[in-house]
Order: structure tokens, then sequence, then C-alpha cells
DNA sequence: AGCACGCCGACT
DNA sequence: GTCGGCGTGCTC
């Protein structure tokens, strides 16, 4: 027999299957999906079987397969089908698709080798090299002896690749104290050792470094004086589990006829609009125990940042163990244990983020896509996949519904509900019967007029203080983090700018620095301006930092916490804050968009947007949705129990269609209004767009390239419209140069074309391409 | 990816 | 004369 089999090299030319004869003690353990071992040029390889025939159309003589990597097969036939799709849709390699589909801890890794047939016919240097060894690894040796074997490679000398599988376990150092009775000779490192002896346990090596302030390389000083051990421990991240006991799912009228109408035998996509509070959750509970009744197994997807405990723990103890929960706290080699569990169909039900949709669930009865507009579900880097696209796949594999929910659905979604290509189910009422408070819109121009030059509107400033005294909590909305957005120089009116892009550098309080955050380049906020001299700086525009800043000056007595990436890098801070916020041990929350999704808190009557503008100003098409999106949801976070609440939207532009919209929470009007613009403009649904992103570090370069990729499409193209090359919206970028081309109603034929340009630009050193397909 | 083959410039 | 630069092409 001949497998088929994608070596995993990520390369133009070998993206496509070779042909290899199957030995026959290997034949009854290789299936389409097994990894196996072969001979490819002169290396050995990994490669994944994707088909099995009786004949070969090479001409050449074909070498066989050298064994089998897994004793179970990682893949099936239908993970292949999904990789041969994501490879011709996604603008990717075979192997890179097929990879993306088992989980870390299973991937291989290479070493050089150098292998020796017969020690005798060695010179002397080899044979003190070689030793009893007849195989070493390269890598390993010192530079000298590397040189000495590559200049006698021969018959008897061959070079060869090993393989290697990556158990990456995720480590963290430990420093443990040792007492030998004696003290250390420099003053840093006694008072380090006498640091440690006071804490009297062993501690985590960044830990210790963040707190006592002491620098890495003294404690590796008095490791290698034997004053201490640092020692490895693998990073378990037990999640805390909270005793939430899931109650018997009850659904109300709404709830039990949009169950009622998802038909679990057969495919069909459903677009549950529900509207945030509305009780979805029971509904896709409800959906998951009626698959488990006829023993078939399902997938949720989430957003990664709802995967906190208290929404897992729901699960858990709901479910118990027939659940996998895939957060990205795991580590590999856990994440590797749960699919383990699922490859061996201990368990049904799997909820995780993006990747996810891969888990090998082999009796698939529903697949659940929560939040489903959230851009998140789409991989940004290579393979750049659609969960969605993957979830409808499998449901037609299975012949099971694909069930997709949100309160605020992606324009293209609902397009194709009202179109009926989807079951459009709805959930107009929130399930405690409140309706959410009408948004009170400010105009932030009629606040200037009247004086008011701070970030805080009268009316906001008012509530802010009144839901304090109420002893009620609050949410403050701004996408911006930092201090201030940017700083001028008053005498010279330059703003200083990142030197590595094209952007102005944001004040950072707290660490006095201007901090780009693109790149992430910091300087010390200067005293004086960078390019004149003077010292009449400047900081414009408004962060969270400030915000915070400001709710202290207002309310001193409050607590206030922020909630971005500058204070919350880490899921654990996030919990650690979103716990705080929860058992209202704080009383304002400020954040960007991190805030805006899955938090559920009891107490918030108050929700602050303080600059609506902001996204709506993104240069994107879809910049309207993103924007009621973010004003939606975390309007959403209002009065989720029994008390009222109230919404404010802060804004330059109160005559806007989104900022009305969003404030009435009217999803329909704001729907029939973009999605008419889009038809007069031909954007997405009604036709399709792609962006290509041609960078280098060489404008010229990369200007003379993208033309050049212009123009060949211009002269391929039938109806689409070619547009560009223009600099990109954030033209410099990291000290790299981007130019932007957009394809507007995009054609097979111009596809075609990008997809025969993507491979040429994979390996390039100079240039690279990305493409984006809305 | 890694390596062989092959065609031009600056050196023991 | 040759050593070695990296462009091109190939891997069942």
């Amino acid at each position: 027999m001949i497998a088929k089999v994608i070596v995993d090299v990520k390369n133009k030319q070998v993206n496509r299957s070779f042909d290899y004869i199957i030995p026959p003690y290997l034949e009854d353990i290789i299936e389409i999906g097994s990894r196996v071992k072969v001979s490819f040029g002169n290396q050995t390889r990994c490669g994944f079987v994707i088909d099995i025939v009786s004949n070969t159309e090479s001409k050449r003589e074909l070498k066989e397969i050298i064994d089998c990597i897994d004793i179970k097969k990682v893949l099936n036939k239908e993970f292949v089908d999904i990789a041969k799709y994501i490879a011709e849709n996604n603008f990717t390699f075979y192997a890179t698709a097929l990879e993306t589909m088992i989980p870390t801890a299973l991937k291989i890794k290479y070493q050089k080798v150098v292998k020796v047939k017969d020690k005798d016919l060695l010179n002397d240097e080899l044979k003190e090299i070689f030793k009893s060894r007849n195989e070493l690894i390269i890598d390993n040796l010192p530079l000298e002896k590397r040189q000495i074997i590559y200049k006698n490679i021969s018959d008897n000398l061959i070079l060869d690749t090993k393989l290697k599988r990556n158990r990456n376990e995720k480590y963290e150092e430990i420093v443990h104290y040792i007492d030998n009775g004696l003290m250390p000779e420099t003053i840093k490192q006694r008072g380090l050792y006498n640091y440690l002896s006071e804490i009297g346990e062993d501690i985590e090596l960044n830990l210790l470094i963040e707190d006592s302030g002491y620098s890495k390389n003294i404690i590796k000083s008095l490791e290698e004086s034997g004053f201490i051990s640092i020692y490895k421990r693998e990073i378990k991240n037990e999640l805390i589990e909270s005793n939430i006991k899931a109650k018997k799912v009850t659904l109300n009228q709404k709830q039990k006829e949009v169950f009622e109408s998802i038909k679990l035998d057969k495919f069909d996509t459903y677009l549950i609009h529900g509207v945030t509070g509305s009780g979805k959750t029971e509904v896709y509970m409800k959906l998951i125990e009626e698959c488990l009744n006829v023993d078939k197994g399902a997938i949720m997807l989430v957003p990664e940042i709802s995967l906190t405990p208290q929404i897992t723990s729901i699960f858990k103890s709901r479910f118990g163990n027939l659940i996998a929960i895939l957060h990205s706290r795991l580590s590999i080699s856990e994440k590797y244990e749960e699919w383990k569990r699922i490859i061996n169909n201990e368990v049904k039900i799997v909820v995780g983020a993006r990747s996810a949709i891969f888990a090998p669930i082999n009796n698939l009865g529903i697949i659940i896509i929560d939040e489903c507009h959230e851009s998140s579900y789409k991989q940004s880097n290579n393979p750049k996949y659609d969960a969605k696209d993957i979830a409808r796949l499998r449901c037609k594999n299975f012949n099971c519904p694909l069930v997709l929910g949100s309160a605020t659905p992606d324009i293209i979604d609902y397009h194709l509900a009202l179109n009926g290509e989807y079951k459009l189910l709805k959930l107009p009422n929130r399930a405690n019967g409140k309706r959410l408070p009408e948004a009170l819109i400010v105009d932030m121009r009629e606040e200037l007029k009247k004086g008011n030059n701070k970030v805080f509107s009268k009316e906001l400033q008012k509530e802010i203080i009144d839901t304090y005294n109420r002893h009620e909590q609050s949410i403050l909305f701004l996408n911006r983090r930092g201090y201030s957005s940017f700083v001028m120089c008053r005498s010279c009116g330059e703003a200083i700018k990142c030197p590595h892009c094209d952007a102005s550098l944001t004040y950072h309080k707290r660490f006095n620095t201007l901090t780009c955050h693109y790149c992430g380049y910091k300087i010390n906020n200067p005293q004086v301006c960078p390019n004149c001299g003077s010292d009449k700086i400047r900081f414009v525009g408004t962060g969270t930092e400030k915000i915070l800043e400001e709710v202290n000056r207002l309310l001193p007595e409050a607590k206030a916490i922020r909630v971005d990436l500058d204070t919350v890098s880490k899921m654990s801070d996030y919990e650690e804050a979103y716990n705080l916020f929860k058992m209202h041990e704080a009383d304002i929350l400020i954040g960007t968009q991190m805030i805006t999704k899955g938090l559920d808190f009891d107490d918030v009557t108050l929700v602050g947007v303080l600059n609506a503008d902001i996204a709506l100003q993104y240069p994107s098409f879809d910049a309207s949705m993103v924007a009621f999106n973010l004003i939606e949801q975390v309007s959403g976070r209002c009065g989720r129990k029994n008390l009222d609440g109230k919404i404010i939207i802060q804004t330059y532009s109160p005559d806007n269609f989104v900022i009305k919209t969003a404030s009435k929470h009217d999803y329909e009007s704001f729907y029939d209004y973009e999605i008419k613009r889009r038809e007069l403009q031909m954007l997405p649904p009604f036709s399709s767009l792609i962006e290509l992103m041609i960078e280098s570090a060489d404008a010229n370069i990369a200007y003379e390239e993208a033309k050049k990729i212009a123009n060949r499409l211009k002269s391929k193209s039938k109806e689409s419209k070619i547009l560009g090359p223009a600099e990109a919206p954030l033209f410099k970028k990291n000290d790299i140069f981007r130019f932007v081309i957009t394809i507007m109603a995009l054609d097979d034929i111009t596809l075609d074309e990008i997809k025969n340009l993507y491979p040429i630009y994979q390996n390039d050193k100079k240039i690279s391409l990305n493409i984006t397909k809305y």
C-alpha cells in the first residue's frame, strides 16, 4: 500500500503530498491521520498520512515509511479534510494547518545528529570525539568539534535529523535557602541571604526579584557560591473552584421557545440574538444536556476572557467529569492531558476558547459559539482560520446544529439570518424582567462651552457621587490606556513620537515614562522637548490612568480599581480584580475594552462611556460595528440584579447613528442603517473584501513590491476594484513600513491570483505579505 | 527547511 | 589557477 504524506516542511515547493510505501508490518497500524517518520531528501522528518491508496502516479522509486510516530493516530479523516480546507482558503501551508490541530506537547522538534557506520574507519581525532557512541547530537558539541565533524562528512560519517517530541512544560524557578553556617562575602549578597533567611521558605525567583529589589545576577552568584539553590517547578494552574452549585436548569417561556426551535438531529445554523442578560447560557446548558441524553458530545466556544473560574465551575458542577475545559492557563502538558481525555472518549463536552474547535469529540451533537461577534474567534496569525467556518464544517460532517449567540451579532451574520441562511431566534428580554435603561447622551462640546474641560461631564460626575453614596457600584469605560494619549511641546508644536513607529508616545504617570503602545518602546518622561529643548511640555488627551486619578480626587474615600493591559497582564490578575469588584470590595471599576465582556456584577447601577468617539475613529470598514458592540456590551453590565441602572455616554458627536442607536440598545435600527451603508459602498456582506499588507524595513522596497502586486492584480481581475497601494493606517510599526492594497468586490480570478501570490513571499526575508479576508 | 549543483569574483 | 559567495532547484 502507498501512503500520501504531507511532510512537515512549510515551504511552497513541498506544499503537496509525497508518496511512500507502507511496509507490511506497519499496514495495520498506519491510518489516515497517522503521523509517520520518513526520509525526505537527506533528512528524517515527520509527516502526516492524508490518504492511503494502492497505486502511485510517481515515476520514481518510492521510499518506505521508516516508522509510525504515535501509537494511536492523532488525527482522522475529518481533520485531514479540515486541514485541506484551511490550507486552501486561508493562505497557509498544509503542514501548518495540520499542526494546529494537534496539542503543542505532541509537536515534533528536530535535532541535527551525526551518525557513524563503522567506528574502526575513523581517525583518532574522531574516535576521541565519539568515544563509545555511534551517534552525537551536533548542537551539543563545542564549535571546534563540530568543525572537525563537518570536515570529515563521508559515507561512513553521515549527517541526519532526529525527531524529538516537544514536551515543553511551563516551569518556574524556585529559590531555596541553604543554611551552611557561613555568610557571603559581599554586602549585597549578605543582604539577600538575610532576606531569604527571614522569609524562611522557598520563593519563586521572579517574585524574589520583584519583592527584594535584588538583581538576578546577585541571586545567581549566591547560587554559585552555594548559599542557595535554584530548582525548577512545573507551573500547575489549578482553577480556584468556587462552590457555585448549578441549579437544575429551568427555562422561562422565551428560553423554552428558543430551545425547542433548535433541531438536534440535522445541520442548521441558528443565530440566537439575545440581549445582554437574557439567559442564553441556560439555553446552551439545556441543549448540551439534551445531547448527552442521546449520547452525543458538544463543543462550546467562549471568548478567552470569559473563561473565569466562576463560569467554568458552573459548567463543572453541572456536568462533572464529563466536561473538559480548555483555558489558556493550562500548561502544555495539562492541555495534552485534557486532549487525551477527549480523544479517549472520557469526556463528552468541551468548553474552551478558539482552538477548542479542534477538540477530537467523536460523536458531536452540537457546537455552540457564544458571543459569536467576538473577533477573537478569528486567529490573527497563521493559519488565519475562523473558528466559525471550522464549526460549520464539523457540524455538517456530524449533521448537527451550529448555534451562534450574541447580543450584538456581526452585521454579516445578522444579514445571513434575515435572509434565511441562518435560523434567527430571539431572546428580547432580560431574564430578570428589567429593561436595560436608555442611555443619556452627553454632548461634550456643550460641556466645553459651559467651561467644563474636565474628563467628567456634570451629569456623570453627579451620578458617580450619588451611586457611591447609595453604596452601589459604577463602571467607567474608556478605550485608551495610559495617562495621556500624547505629549505635545507648546513651543514647537511637535508631539513626541516613537522612533520606531508612526505613532505618538503615551504618558504613563505611574512609571513616569512615555511608552509606545505598538512596539513597547519606553523612555523616561523628558523634562524638556527632545525636539527644541523647551520645557513647555503638555499632556494631551485622557487615558484610564488619568481617570483613576480624577476619581480619586472626586471621591477620595471610595475604592477605585483600574483594569487594562497595564494593570492586569496575567489572567490571574484579571481574576483577582474581577473577584475584588464582584465582592463589592471596590466601588468603581475603570477600564478599557477588557471590562466590556461577560462580566456579571449584581451591584452595578452606573455605566459611564467616557469617550464614545474613539472606537468610531478606527480606520476600518467595520468601525461602526465595533463601536456599537463596545457601547452595548459595556451598557449590559448595568442593573443586572434587581436594581435599576443608569448609563451615560459622553461624546463629541451626539448625532452619530451608532451613538444614537446604542443609547437606545436598538440593534435593529443600527443594523438597518449599517446594512444600507454597506450595500451602497459594496462592502461585506455584499461583496468580499481583501486587504493585502506589504511590509518591509525598507519603505522603497515595500512600495515597489506593492505597486508590482497591485498592477499584476489589476491586469488579471475582472470585476474587482483594486485600491492602492496606500500607506497603512499605521505606516511605520516597529521600524517596518507597511503599505496596503484593498481589493473590493473580490472575484474568483483575483482570489486565485492572490492565492498564488501568498507563497512567494512566505520565505522572503525582506518583504512580508499579510492577507486579511473579510 | 536543508542541501546539492552551478556559475562568477578576490585570494592563498 | 582555486575557494567560496549565494541563486536555483529538488525532495516520494
